[in-house]
DNA sequence: ATGCCTTATTTCATAAGA
């Protein structure tokens, strides 16, 4: 089986790209995080046509998550157990089993910087997060939680840490957040690089950074150990970040033998 | 070469991204 989670940065914006991306690598379940579109505009019918059921959670502008799956898709759950809001709760969480692998599609919020109230509501989402990941009991189950977690788990995964001082993304609640999945059982899937050595996910638009190599792992998958265990390899798939019009993200691609 | 920001909308400017 083959999972993946993948910013595209706006589903109508990179729809082409989707689909050719899909085409090709042809991964069993996507997780889509930043689709940027409303629920009944999703482009369903285009999805389907290569074979993929869609479980999407959107509210318009911003945000929105979907899970795509072509090996079935049930129990979508959309938004997480007394979800925070800023102040009203968001897209960003949707949940799905597909073909026996319980998955999440979640779009962490920014945090925007330290103080910011922003940030506040990052840290409760992330608790919400556990909370609900808790209550499904994911250690004994094929489980894992993937998407753009805004958050690098350690200073190996940006570029420069000096650049992150009294930034968002490196610091240690939030960072505790992140061991406080791992508390519940699931374990960093981390991919391995197509080039250069590390698995950056993330790269800004600006400044030729993505042709730099000045990047950030932000995108992860946290599977239970019967997943992780099943793991067969793992890649970041750079060749996705280039070109014209691609996202700012690369996909995190999976694959997976489960007995 | 992979090439120096992009998205949707409150559109010719703005907020947000990280």
């Amino acid at each position: 089986m083959r999972i993946a989670t993948w910013n595209v940065n706006s589903i109508a914006a990179r729809l082409p790209r989707l689909l050719d991306w899909l085409d090709s690598t042809r991964p069993d379940a996507v997780c889509l995080q930043e689709t940027k579109i409303p629920d009944d505009t999703f482009p369903r019918a285009e999805v389907e046509e290569l074979g993929y059921e869609v479980a999407a959670h959107g509210d318009g502008r911003w945000n929105g998550v979907a899970v795509l799956s072509r090996v079935g898709l049930a129990d979508v759950t959309r938004g997480l157990v007394a979800e925070p809001g800023f102040p009203h709760p968001e897209a960003r969480a949707v949940g799905a089993t597909c073909s026996g692998v319980r998955l999440w599609s979640v779009y962490v919020p920014n945090g925007r910087e330290p103080g910011h109230e922003h940030y506040a509501y990052k840290l409760a989402w992330l608790a919400a997060l556990r909370d609900t990941v808790s209550v499904e009991s994911p250690e004994s189950l094929p489980y894992a939680v993937c998407g753009d977690f805004n958050v690098a788990p350690t200073d190996d995964d940006v570029w420069d840490p000096a650049v992150f001082t009294a930034a968002t993304h490196v610091t240690p609640p939030e960072r505790n957040a992140l061991a406080e999945l791992r508390d519940l059982g699931l374990h960093d899937v981390v991919p391995r690089p197509l080039k250069y050595d590390r698995p950056f996910t993330y790269w800004d638009y600006r400044a030729g950074m993505f042709h730099r190599n000045l990047g950030m792992r932000i995108d992860l998958v946290y599977a239970s150990k019967p997943l992780a265990d099943a793991v067969a390899d793992a890649y970041v798939d750079r060749e996705a970040r280039k070109g014209k019009g691609p996202s700012d993200h690369a996909p995190v691609v999976v694959d997976i033998d489960l007995p």
